[in-house]
DNA sequence: ATGAAAGCGCTAACAC
DNA sequence: GTGTTAGCGCTTTCAT
């Protein structure tokens, strides 16, 4: 019967009613709630009957009118670049990031910037004031630089903080809010090829990107600490982080050139390598060592043989990142973070096997 | 000079100014900018001056303006569900997501279950009136089965609609929002096994899992249709999509029982059991031939050898189960959606190499 | 064809 | 210690 209310939608508790059930005003609602500086002011016995008919009604917030009343909107939008080439390592910052990120009370947004399109929605979440900060993932490439740029200057315009996550984007004013230790990585990586007694170790990276760049870096750093030239000859570097490149490349510089080892700057690139050299005549590890960087976790140790890389923390440096973003939001002072990162010996370097298949 | 203002944040445009602006008045604005009914009753000349004045003055409406005006929140949610296990295919859904919720003016929050802990997360953003619809993606295991629930006791406590996008959320009220054939993909794959002459071809499945389930029924229909029986003890269920399982299990069959082909309900899985065929002495195809599921982007081309595969339309299924998500949103009659899968041609199913590497 | 005005639910400056 | 009240920017009913 009690007719009326055609449809029942739980109707949404507001600070009023609870104001009512507590028999005080929304103001002192709002105090307790929110643990506003005022709450000094509140009375324990108030406060602990505010708190109980919250509870009894099962209030919640709405986060439009608190967004519109404070202006902040308490989410960040993530924006990932060219999202197509990403797969798992983009799945673990994700985690991470959200994971630190929901503990400090800031919803995810998500958007993506490949090519085309895209755009625009990044523009309409950030001008509509839906994030209070941008984290940006991915790399962009030459097709996506300008809209990099775009965004740059529109978190600028509005004073909404940017950070990258995991990368140097070059030639932008975003600063990096976590990056991992490339370069020390492809040092770690080379100088263990080079003590399995390489010396002629083949470089397979990709130009233009940081990330990409330090790990050369790194591998140049090995040859040097190890007394060992290192030749440009050996040096393979993409335009763009493609397989089918990596796969084209390295055959070609087996055909040519002469080198016993291989230190390739992803593992996606990696088996595209290893591909490569299989189908050159190569069989791994004996005739060609490799290492490779990132440990993906689904795909690298069931390689043939096993890949040695270097792991990189995914979910740690998206956590890190979303913590340095979260200081910038608050204006709190920041430290710049650098994760390190280590070899995870398998079999394509040419260790021995390891005795069982858990790793 | 121009003292004042010490800090110059943009100010945000409102539409007061722009009716000013435009010597109108805010209703006017908003039923032109909103293309609202009412627009008919506004005539041509001002709503040009409208327009233009809102672009002169780069006018975006204020989203938590809006919301709190209308109750909606335009945006979704989308929940994955142990995004550990997950990579591209994760990626690849929440691109055509998002492409279809973009065009639709939507904006995608996203959060994650595993475990413990997001939980909160999720019935925070709910509760707080910051998504009109929930897309669930992943798989729940048996950890995440109790969260599931009480989303979807949330969900329709709020009236919020919820579905889930490709896969079937066994004993829950979850509509799938966009599936696709497993069924027809485990056929095709198994009938291109039979095809090469196997008739006895091992299985590699997860139990409790729809979409490994329906994968399985496609394998036994294909055996119907050719007149094979099944013998069961070629099956392997893992109890949970685990690779190190899958390694162990194939090891073990690979030892005790006799077969010369093999239908592996995803990539992922495939690998392992690849690994672990090899482990036990076999050659691929020549000792045992292979057809996986998913069809991964970046790993599955590069395996040795390469992967025979059905591949899995991850965009196209996220894309279209946004498309119902939204449709339910709007109380618009929705069709039910099943994407077809085709069978990638490579050479772990004993088919020969194909002449370029061009796949 | 257009405008006035009453909210939407919350915050916070200011009174008491 | 606690309450009043004026917005925040937008939508929408009802006048005109």
């Amino acid at each position: 019967m009690a007719a009326r209310r055609t449809k029942w939608q739980k109707r949404k508790v507001t600070m009023l009613e609870i104001a009512t059930a507590a028999g005080v005003s929304k103001t002192t609602v709002s105090f307790v709630l929110n643990n506003s500086p005022n709450i000094i002011a509140i009375s324990e016995s108030t406060r602990r009957r505010v708190l109980e008919a919250a509870k009894d009604l099962g209030y919640s917030p709405n986060a439009a009118a608190r967004s519109l009343s404070t202006g902040r909107s308490d989410a960040i939008l993530v924006v990932v670049f060219d999202s197509r080439s990403w797969d798992q390592s983009l799945v673990g910052r994700l985690r991470g990031v959200e994971a630190h990120l929901v503990s400090q009370g800031y919803s995810t947004h998500m958007c993506t910037v490949d090519g085309e399109g895209g755009t625009s929605t990044f523009f309409e979440i950030l001008r509509s004031g839906r994030a209070d900060g941008v984290l940006l993932t991915g790399s962009a490439t030459q097709d996506t630089y300008p809209v990099l740029h775009a965004i740059c200057g529109q978190a600028e315009d509005l004073g909404i903080p940017i950070a990258a996550l995991a990368d140097a984007w070059l030639g932008t004013p975003v600063r990096v809010a976590a990056d991992i230790d490339d370069e020390s990585g492809g040092e770690q990586a080379t100088s263990h090829l080079i003590e399995h007694g390489h010396s002629r170790i083949a470089l397979l990276g990709v130009a233009g990107q940081g990330w990409a760049e330090s790990r050369k870096r790194g591998y140049e750093a090995a040859h040097e600490k190890a007394g060992i030239p290192v030749d440009p000859h050996l040096f393979v570097q993409l335009d763009d982080h493609n397989q089918t490149w990596a796969y084209e490349a390295t055959l070609k510089l087996a055909r040519s050139v002469d080198f016993s080892a291989m230190f390739i700057v992803s593992d996606a690139l990696a088996v595209a390598a290893l591909s490569a050299l299989k189908a050159a005549g190569r069989r791994m590890p004996e005739d060609c060592a490799i290492v490779g960087f990132d440990n993906n976790e689904t795909w690298s140790k069931f390689t043939d043989p096993p890949l040695t890389t270097v792991h990189n923390p995914f979910y740690e440096s998206g956590f890190a990142a979303a913590e340095t973003l979260v200081h910038m939001i608050r204006r709190e002072p920041i430290k710049p973070v650098l994760l390190p990162v280590s070899l995870v010996f398998r079999e394509s370097c040419g260790c021995q096997r390891k005795v069982s298949q858990e790793q």
